[in-house]
Formats: C-alpha cells, sequence, structure tokens
DNA sequence: CATGAATGAGCTTTCATTCAT
DNA sequence: CATGAATGAAAGCTCATTCAT
C-alpha cells in the first residue's frame, strides 16, 4: 500500500525490461496505478527516480558479492563469492540486467556516473582483498580478470546466448579459483 | 560527397556516444549536413538505419577477430586474435562501444535481435573452432569463459573503469592462452 | 471554460470546412487556443477525435431526423420529418456537410466505418417504418427512394449547385409526399 | 508503354480508392512503375494531373449521360438516360467513386471549383431540356430533383449501404419517370 | 523522355514536467 | 499525500517539389 514503494518497484522492473528511455512516465504511472502528480511528488525527476534505484540496487549487489569474512582461506572467500554471485544471476535477474542495462547505456552512465565509480571502486576493492592474500604481487591483475570474467558471462547469458550454460560456467570458475 | 556514406559515418559514431535512443534523427542531419528528408530517402527508417550500421559492423568484427588460418599452432592462432581484439579495442573504441550498447539495451537489442543471434554465433564458432584442438572435451566451456573475458575486458574498458590496464589484462592474457 | 468540449467544437467546425486530412492538429489547437499536448491528453488520437465527433453529431441527426410519434397518420409524419430535415439543412450547414464529407472520403469512411453503417441502418429503418404504413409492399424501395432525394438535394446544395433553390424543393418534395 | 497514360489511369484509380490526400505521388509513381521526376515532368504539380483526371471524367460522364437526341419522346429519353446511368454506376464503379470524392472534399472542390461547375452546368441543362417538353412550368424543379434522385442513389450505392437494391431503384425510377 | 538524390516544411504523436485542486 | 488537466518542446516520419544527370 505504500505508493512510493509501489513505485519505485514497477520503474525497476519496467527499466530492467525496457530501458531508461524507453520507459514513459507515464507507463510507469500506468503500471503502478498511480497519477503522474504522485511520481513528481515523491521524486523530483525521472532522473532522481534512476538515481534512488541505482542506490538501491548497489546495496543490494553488495550484499550478493560480500564475501564471507568468516571464511578462513582466501580461497574459500572466492567459492563463497562465486556461489552466491550465481546464485544472484539466476534468482535477480531483472536486477543484473537492469545495472548491466544502466552502466552501458551512454544516456544513463552520465547520469550515475558517480554512483558508479562508488560501486565499480567498492566491487574491485573487495575482490582485490582477497587476491591480495593469494598472490600480492599480480592482485589487481587477477582482480580485474575475475571480474572480467563474471561480468562477461553475466552479459553473454543475459543478452546474447539464449542457451548459456551457466552451471558448467559456474563450476569452471569454481575448479579454476578455489 | 556520398551522403549515404556520410549518414552512416555520422550515425554509427553518434549512436556509439549517445546510444539509439538518445541520438534524434535531427542531431544526425545536423552533424552530417544534410536534410531530414535525405535519411529517410535512404532508409526506410531510423531503426533501418541501425539495422544496416550493425550489420556492416559485424563485418568489420568479424576481420578484426579473425585468426590467421596460416597459424600452425592453436596457441598461435589465439595469440593471433587476442592481438587483433586488443589492438581493435584501442583503434576503433567508438566501433566496441557501439557494438556493447545496441546488445544491451532492450530496445535496441530487440530491434537486432537477428543480426545479434547470427554475429554470436560465428564468434563463439570462430573461438570454439581453435579450442576443439587444444582440449576437445571442454572446448566449448573453455570458449564462452575466453569470450566472457574478453567481452568483460571490453566492457569494463570502456564504461566502467577510468583507468583500466588494458595494456596488462592483455599481457595476463597471453601469458594464460599461449 | 471546458477545453474538452472547445476542442471538439474547433474540430467540427474544421473538419467540416476543410475536410478531416486538410486539417492538421496544429491548425485544431491555434484555432481552438489550446496546447497540442491537451488534444491527445483527452483523445488517443486525430482519429479517435473523430469518431467522437462523429458519434455525437449521430446523435444529433437522429434528433433531427426523427418523425413525431404523436403525428397520426404516415403522411403527417413524413411531412414532420421533412419539415425538421430542411430546417436542419438551413440551420445545421456545417453538421451536415461534415456528414457527408467524412462519410465519402474513403479514409474517413474506413475510420468511421461501424459507425456509418450503424447510422444508416437506423435512419433507413426510421423512414421504413413510415412507409410500411403506407404501402407495405414497396417499402424498402420507396424508403430508399426517400432518402436518396433528401441526401441527393443536400449534396447539391451544400458542394454543387451555387444557388439551390432549396425552397423550392422542399415544396416540391411535400407535395409528392403528403 | 505510353507512360503519362499509365500515370494517368493508375491515379484516376488510386485517388477513386483512396482519395486524393491519401494518395502521395510516391505511391503513384510505384504503383505505375515510374519515377517521381516523370510524374512532374508530365504535369506541373499533383493538382494540376488531378485536374486533367477531371477534366477527362467529365468527358466520360458526358457520355454516359447524355439522352440519345434520336428518341423522340421526352419520355423516350429520360428513359435512355436511366439506363445508361444504372449500366455506368456498375460498370465504372471506381468513375463514380472518384467524382463524389473529389466534389464533396473541401480541398478538392476548391481546387476543381471551375470544373465543377461547368459540367453541373451541363448536365442539369442536359436534364431540364427534357423536362421542358414534358412539363415547362415546373422544368427546373423537376430536373433538379430528377438528378438528385440519382446522386443520392449513386451515393448510397457506393458509400453508405453495403446491399444496396440497385436494380429494384432503377425499375422504381423507369417506372415512375417514364 | 526519364531517373532518383535531395530538400524543407509540415505532419501526428510522445513525453517530462507543472500546477490548481 | 494524491489527482489529472495542461503545457511546449522535440521526436520520427511524410510529402510535394526541384534539379543535375
Amino acid at each position: 500500500m505504500d505508493k512510493k514503494e509501489q513505485i519505485i518497484g514497477v520503474a525497476t522492473q519496467l527499466f530492467a525490461e525496457r530501458g531508461f528511455q524507453n520507459t514513459s512516465v507515464s507507463l510507469i504511472c500506468e503500471t503502478a496505478e498511480v497519477s503522474k502528480g504522485l511520481v513528481f511528488h515523491h521524486f523530483k525527476s525521472k532522473q532522481e527516480l534512476l538515481r534512488e534505484i541505482f542506490s538501491r540496487t548497489t546495496e543490494l549487489i553488495k550484499d550478493i558479492n560480500a564475501a564471507d569474512p568468516s571464511c578462513s582461506t582466501p580461497q574459500a572467500q572466492l567459492k563463497d563469492m562465486l556461489e552466491s554471485f550465481f546464485a544472484g544471476l539466476a534468482a535477480n535477474k531483472s536486477l543484473f540486467q537492469f545495472n548491466l542495462n544502466m552502466m552501458l547505456q551512454p544516456f544513463t552512465r552520465s547520469i550515475l556516473q558517480d554512483l558508479i565509480d562508488k560501486r565499480a571502486a567498492f566491487l574491485l576493492q573487495s575482490v582485490r582483498r582477497i587476491f591480495e592474500e593469494i598472490d600480492p604481487e599480480n592482485a589487481l591483475v587477477l582482480s580485474y580478470g575475475f571480474i572480467a570474467e563474471l561480468d562477461g558471462m553475466a552479459l553473454h547469458y543475459f543478452s546474447i546466448y539464449e542457451d548459456y550454460p551457466l552451471a558448467e560456467m559456474k563450476n569452471h570458475l569454481l575448479k579454476k579459483y578455489t
């Protein structure tokens, strides 16, 4: 019944499925069954709504990608990270799609620039912390490679290959990194 | 003097820099210094223009990603492919950006669906042919992993990390695969 | 102050005077002193606006053509019908013109197909009911002939003959049918 | 092979079926398989093409409506006129439709004003000549009434009633006027 | 006689946003 | 908090017409 949350939920879904520019405020209103005035009462602009949503998803992403700090070995932490990443891929499909969309579309990227930078730095940092324990000399390159593989797979899974062998790819990575 | 090519060139650039939906036909016309009517004389619609451009870039991508068939060993072929991929990344920045944009934006993806599918299948195939010689059993997974790494790096290089260590990543991959 | 009615009134007038296709939405807006956006806020499309107008005029036409049911003889009913038809012709000039235009222009006819059919059936029916009492055997042909004469005169009066002798034609018909 | 005639023929057909404003020069060119330049080589403008066509159809209409001057009695002349009118209705459907369209659409009417006036005067004149012999006192009203009936029936037959009883109406008129 | 590239004005429609209620 | 009428700019696209070849 909280209409503000209703708007956010519907907008997230629609932005993920149709892209930001291809989703009009009118469509959001119809889908969420609220008036146009209300959207602009709660959010200064359509772009502000997007930023609110992106911020929220950053928190979710952080949770999903967080390595369990209680794990003793870095390998176990990587394993944990991979497990939750692949679990998230399947479970929060539209959330991942939303993020890829927003970060790659030049228009939305410019709106979200600062938020994207912060999130990307955080993710790199949390991976790097693990690789520093494994191979301090190559930690940065290894970290970049690791997340490149993950993001590349997400990209292929969501947008390119219809029958992507997600389970096999996960096992492949698990073998490789642990 | 060939205004049709002029339109295609300008549109490619603008679509890459600003995205498809954020690039109006008017902007293309102003930039290319042609009339609006001419665009629709040569292309049935803005979407048809996009498809023409995407088809052309597919040919370019094929050339860039083509492994030298004269290379004796599969490792040499992979090396060759990596070299031309990273050379292309730097040289044809806007072309790569264009492709990532179009494939990830839901709206453009739906317009280009069939062309994307064909291209993706071709690229997978050309990589797979090499891995079949190296490790027939895991060829498919290895191929998917390989292109995931490449695409993931492209994605990070273009859209996420400002100071991406492209040269180091290239060396990292060369060591790993050859 | 009711801008929606303002739009409908202006559009009816302009459609009648200039035809549907020769009346741009911009012209309607300028004349009605409303913004372009408002027209499409109230009507899904220009065609939808036309349908709304046509439906409304059907009601008016029904009123005008309605025979007084209190008249005892069918001849009196015909007389009544003729009187109100010719009164309407002179008084509601643009309304009749509008109707002829819309029904004869292939483009508008296709848009209004169903509405035209319903209205035509209704008018035929209400005339036929009278002729059934006069000459049941030839009622249908007489009815068709009757409305052919009326519509033919309207057509000539509005669109063809500059100095149409409307009064004389009315007397001619009154003599003939009563 | 005479491309000018080809253009005229195609344009007549299309104007009749779709209306003048709803038929673009491009469509005429595609259908007639000629270039746009050629249309404007032969006709100064689209409106000029319309006038040429309308002039030509006037001649055809005159032929169809012409009473055989060899007929001895005015009744026989009326009969002859009715016969050829109804024959024409069925045989030259698109020609009649074209004429009704052009005369009723405000935009085309203004283009063809002078031609319409001349034709209408001619038709009235040729009918009147007959009625002058039958009933000189009421000749004008009878003439207007006669052509009103004919045009009204044409209008209903082409544009309003799907199952118009054309044959019965013809017999009705024949009985009435002969 | 014939082509088709090129133009520019104008078309219908969409959209983010404002504001009185 | 909530509505929806109202705006005005900009979008994609059509079209009659011109002109170099």
